[in-house]
DNA sequence: CGTGTACTTTACCAACTGGTTGATTAACCA
DNA sequence: TGGTTAATCAACCAGTTGGTAAAGTACACG
């Protein structure tokens, strides 16, 4: 395996990164490195799970550079590297605007409107609706 | 099928969010709604991908209730619905201060160096850097 | 009616995921 | 040297994913 270091798209790269993220378990992984770094078995001591399946999440976060890993005499410590999530929370904001341009329309359709009627009137509502 | 309605947990959810947001197609499909409704044909035909391929990543959107879709007439309409999306920003924002507090750190050791040495003296700055 | 258009469903496929067990590597310790 | 601990590798398995082709459904139109 030549372990192909290509230039990937940033496409590729946060296809990559919300994979990564897409299992509970390895977001609880990352929520666990944010309070520090670990070793792989204290990173899967509250898993009902062997090491190996904790080791393949580990590479996937690895591979997505959402952790970084270190020698240190038998252990691997991970340490947490939040920077790929930075295009995550670029991609996600450009659809905040979006979203909030909805109540915006729907604050100019509503302060345009011709009276606000009290809710003492509760009759002659269009009740007829869809 | 019984469409499983069951309460799924917010972790739950938010597996399902990010991977309907982890393949640049569905992506790019978001993209293209987020310039107005479309209809599926509208949606596919960027895609070197038969029709059945998209009907199938719209569900995915749909399940994840990243897209709502109607019917008029023998179209299906599919319209972005980001809301999801808030509970993404959400939870990455919670990196985004670990991130942020990183440089903070650094400049705290920074701002507690003993000199801050004046760019007019090139020299004596370390230039042995790797 | 039948025919065309828009889309979904079904059945099938190869590839990938996510987990397992068992063997293996690597470093420390005695 | 040999044993223990930490972690990965290899092989395997069931279930899922992402695509296809072909058939089916739903609606409009002449």
């Amino acid at each position: 395996m030549p372990t192909s270091t290509l230039p990937r798209s940033s496409d590729d790269r946060l296809d990559e990164t919300f994979h990564a993220l897409a299992s509970s378990t390895r977001r609880a992984i990352l929520a666990r490195l944010a309070t520090g770094d670990a070793n792989v078995n204290e990173l899967a001591e509250p898993f009902e799970m062997t090491l190996p399946a904790i080791s393949k999440h580990l590479k996937v976060l690895e591979r997505a550079g959402l952790i970084t890993r270190g020698r240190r005499a038998q252990y691997r410590p991970c340490a947490l590297d939040p920077e790929p999530l930075a295009a995550v929370a670029d991609w996600t904001e450009r659809y905040r605007t979006i979203w909030e341009n909805r109540f915006d329309r729907l604050d100019d359709y509503l302060a345009q409107l011709p009276e606000p009627s009290p809710p003492t009137t509760p009759s002659e509502t269009g009740s007829t609706d869809d």
